[in-house]
DNA sequence: ATGGTTTTTACTGCGTC
DNA sequence: GACGCGGTAAAAACCAT
């Protein structure tokens, strides 16, 4: 299953290698080379597409925000993106004195029943603010990693962010004990790029995390269910620009699976079959559609699928679009 | 824990380039 | 001969119970 090469760096897929010109190119409109129109750049989904036929122009906008962590002495205020704001109070970094317990005054003599109530408040408070302080390491440390990850899988900011609200909630509701930071951040990711819509397999996060899918499988679980996270099962059609467009695959086909994959969906085909290998199948049998020569080989490398998945699947997609012809949403 | 479903792995034969 | 494709059986993974 986990394959050794690591498919994130190496995405070429028939296009022509832009290695060294990577940064040099700034922000030009991309003209669609089907039709000419410009392409829009569309942050929530991490690609640019063209106004009139849809292509991916571009898909693998680079996240060059800054880290979230930054170590400057100078702490400056933008910094903080998302999560916690640094009032610059917060982290003692361990270092911190507790108030003692005893009701005793610097020279061993008791205190006052007045003074005594002061100091246990004052208790109270250094107790809250231990809390908060180290609740505060947590997630700075969760938060760095989710970056990390989202700029590795090419995951939008919006996508980070919503990550970083769920890892919160996670940890304010005690999630966290038990399981490991690294998990917990990769779950809430992993969540947060279902909920927006871009969708990553779960396989994906295992060269990118630090943790064993099946350990951040489980967080993801125990989370979901915690914070009631009402994640709805991911369509398979969100798999579709990021596949085709690996593939460099023609327009056509892409509407074509598209299509597939509505019509599929009323005939109730889907439910309980993995969407990826659903995408990949839809792919597969648009190609066939269209005329387009694509192989299960390669459609199940991009998809990380086992060609034996497509094989199950396209049939029972060209059957329900048979059947239940063209949808009326074009 | 258990059983049912889906996916993967590994192996097969067949046809084509 | 390599490759694409289809079929199969057994193992593994997943999910609800």
């Amino acid at each position: 299953m986990a394959r050794p090469e690591n498919t994130l760096t190496t995405r070429e897929a028939g296009r022509t290698e832009t290695e060294t010109d990577e940064e040099t190119e700034e922000t030009d409109p991309l003209a669609c080379p089907e039709c000419g129109a410009e392409g829009v750049r569309d942050e929530s989904h991490g690609e640019t597409v063209c106004t009139e036929c849809g292509v991916v122009l571009e898909d693998d906008l680079v996240d060059r925000g800054p880290e979230w962590r930054a170590f400057d002495a100078s702490e400056r205020d933008e910094k903080s993106r998302v999560g916690a704001p640094t009032t610059g109070m917060l982290h003692d970094k361990g270092l911190s004195s507790v108030i003692d317990w005893k009701d005793q005054d610097a020279h061993g003599a008791a205190l006052s029943s007045k003074k005594r109530q002061e100091m246990q408040r004052l208790r109270t408070w250094d107790e809250r603010f231990r809390a908060q302080s180290a609740r505060d390491r947590n997630l700075k440390q969760a938060l760095g990693e989710i970056s990390r990850m989202a700029s590795a899988l090419n995951l939008p900011d919006n996508v980070q962010e919503t990550a970083s609200v769920i890892y919160r909630r996670a940890l304010e509701e005690d999630l966290l004990p038990g399981r490991s930071i690294e998990a917990m951040a990769t779950a809430a990711l992993y969540a947060a790029a279902r909920k927006a819509n871009v969708p990553r397999s779960l396989d994906e996060f295992a060269p990118v995390s630090r943790v064993e899918r099946k350990e951040y499988a489980r967080a993801y679980r125990y989370m979901n269910e915690e914070l009631e996270l009402a994640i709805k099962p991911a369509d398979p059609a969100s798999y579709l620009p990021r596949f085709c467009s690996e593939l460099a695959v023609d327009p056509d086909v892409r509407n074509r699976a598209r299509e597939l994959l509505s019509a599929a969906e009323r005939s109730a085909i889907l439910s309980g079959k993995n969407p990826v290998g659903l995408a990949a199948a839809a792919i597969y049998a648009a190609g066939l559609l269209c005329e387009e020569k694509l192989t299960q080989n390669e459609i199940a490398e991009v998809a990380d699928v086992s060609t034996v998945t497509i094989r199950e699947r396209y049939p029972e997609l060209l059957d329900a679009g048979a059947t239940n012809p063209a949808a009326a949403a074009d």
